[in-house]
This record gives structure tokens, sequence and C-alpha cells, in this order.
DNA sequence: CCTCAAGTGGACACGGTGTCCACTTGAGTC
DNA sequence: GACTCAAGTGGACACCGTGTCCACTTGAGG
């Protein structure tokens, strides 16, 4: 059975709230009365969809993730198939870093606790660029593939930003790390 | 002025209680209470001395990653000075990962909230490896550093074996990373 | 208009945090 | 060995965020 209007109509103003508290403040510094206050809406109904600050956080970005998985499996090269293995990991940095850049508060609030290995997103991230080391003929891609990711850890990339450092100089930064390992 | 007797005992009772329960349960499950019942001592005399329990992991690391850090400086090559930048960077990596093995609960305890790139012991790490890639002749040294530390993220550490993944094929990648990057 | 399941919201109990302050204790002094 | 007092102690307290629970409201279909 469908959504009821209601139920339907807060949903949309408990996920506008977050975003908007969670952009401003920093999703640490958000407690589930915040936003539920500055939605309108009582405690029970914002717990009734949403367990904590991580599955709101996963909800925002999900569309934006869903764009660029896509992108990955069906879009044109070098972000689709079809490029050379180094390529599209560049390719791949490039498009992380900006998603990063656009919304990485929101990702970082998507980690509270110690979600990140465990989010179905990392999931993705990893096979993706499994796939990528097995087809450039590296050694252990199982492993390499979490190395690979590990420079787009979220919290590095605010400590980056936080010191001066513009994603341009990362993304530059890491196509050389793709260049050089794959 | 020293430290008073009884004072010196008491900072020995919490350190010994906190290692003991951050290695049982793991940092995030223990609280400050816990570890001033364990120690045998008041709430009051544990804030003392520790604002938080990643100031226990830190003190508890300390002894640690100085001896470390004081063979990066003054140790045999390859860990110490002498030997070219790739395999110093290789047995710097290795070295971390057996840190690692022998003390992840701490380390992972070291940083709850967001500490990792603002404690000091990051920005010796973060140092010596710029130092090791401004040697090579790398691109953007700076930013290089942060993303060669990356995969040595404590979490990162902990999902992978966590998934079966032993230290040694962590170590393999790793020195492969090194070989090929300076 | 009626019904009732879906949805709502706030009161509540709980647990951890950090502070505060009256008391105790150790270490120098004579 | 008694005296002094600053350093040190510990537990009571107030606060805050969490998550649950349940009596009430609301919307959609008959």
């Amino acid at each position: 059975m469908p959504e009821r209007a209601d139920a339907a109509r807060n949903r949309a103003k408990i996920l506008a709230a977050a975003e908007e508290l969670f952009t401003a403040r920093g999703a640490a510094e958000v407690t589930m009365e915040d936003i539920a206050r500055a939605a309108g809406v009582g405690r029970g109904t914002l717990y009734r969809r949403y367990p904590d600050r991580a599955a709101i956080a996963v909800a925002l970005l999900d569309e934006h993730e869903r764009r660029l998985q896509e992108v990955l499996l069906r879009g044109d090269p070098p972000l689709g198939p079809g490029a050379p293995p180094a390529e599209r990991l560049a390719a791949f940095y490039a498009a992380m870093v900006e998603l990063l850049e656009r919304h990485a508060p929101l990702v970082l609030g998507a980690e509270v606790g110690h979600s990140r290995f465990t989010t179905g997103a990392y999931g993705f991230w990893r096979t993706h660029v499994r796939i990528l080391a097995e087809a450039a003929g590296a050694a252990d891609p199982d492993v390499l593939a979490d190395v690979l990711l590990a420079p787009l850890a979220p919290e590095l990339f605010l400590h980056q930003t936080s010191r001066g450092v513009s994603p341009e100089r990362i993304t530059a930064a890491l196509r050389t790390l793709a260049a050089r390992l794959l």
C-alpha cells in the first residue's frame, strides 16, 4: 500500500530540514531533536522512518550516488565502460571528488558510527575499483581496491580542504595515483 | 613540581584499566565511568587528567609511537635515513601495519571524534612521508603525503582484517604502492 | 458518514557526560 | 611527631541526547 499523503509530506519536510541542518552545521552537531523541531514534527514521527542520523544522510545521498553508479555502469567512457582501467579510475576519482565537494557534510553524516565500510555504497565503489584492478592485471585486486578507495575518505577530504588544498589538487594527485597503479 | 605519590599510583591504575577495557571490548564500548570503576577511582579523578577517552588512548599509544618515530629519525635503513625513498616508505608501511596489528583498538580509540588528523602523531607521519615524497621528486608532495597515509586508516585496517585479509597481504599491497609511487 | 489502520507527537525512562565542591591525604616545615 | 595547606579525590548533581511507548488524530476506502 502506498504512503499516506500526510506521511509523504512529513518525509519531505524531514529531508529538507535535515539537509539544511547538515550542511549548515555539519552532521555531528545536529541532533535528532533538532531535525524534528526544524521539520515541525514530533520525535516519534522522525524515529518511525529513520533510526538515526546516518539513515537520513544516506537517504539524502542516495539520489546523487545512484546517478554516478548508473554512469559507471552504462555511461560513456572514460567513466563508463570502454576506456582503459587507469583512465576509468582517474575519471572515477574526479567524479568522487566532485561529489565530496558538493556533499561532504552529507557523506560524513552518513558515516556516523563506523558505517563507512558496511554501507551499500562502499560495496559498490569497491566492486567497481576491484574490477578495474583485475582488468589491469594487478596483484591481489581485492586488497588493492580498499587501498585505492582510502584516499576518498570524507574526513580526509574535509581535512585537506580545510587546510586550503583545492579539490583540483586532490584530483590531480589521485590522477597520478591511478596512472601509476593501474 | 612533581606528581604526588598517590596521583602517580592512580594514573597507573587508570592506564592499566583503560588498556584492558579498550582491547577487551573496543574503545567505542567503554565509558569514562567504566574506566573509573575498573580503576577503582572516582569520576572526578579520571576527568582531572583525561578529558575524554581519546586522551587516554593517546597516552597509551604514545610510548609505542614514540619508539617508531625515533627509529624513523635515527634508526638503521630502510626505516631510518639512508635507503631510497620508495624502500623507506615500504618499510614504514610495514612498521605501521605491525603497530596497527598490535594496537588497533587503541589507535581507533584515539580517534574518538574527528581527531585523526589533528593529533600530533598524524602530523609526524605526514611530515615523514612528505619528505620521502619530496626526496623522490614527486609532484605536489604535500597532497601526496595525505594520499599515501590514507590506506593506514585504522577503521580500514579493522575492516580488512575482519573480512579475513591478513596483515601480510595488506603490507604486500602497500609495498607495491610504495614502489610505484616513489 | 464511518471505520480503522496508518500515522503522529510528546511524555518518559535511561544512560553517559562533565562539573562542582566538601573532604582527605601526602609532603614539606619546624 | 604535630602542623599546614595545596594537591588530589570521589561521588552527588544537573544536563543532554536517545530511543520507546502509547493515547490520540487523520486520511482514504467502503
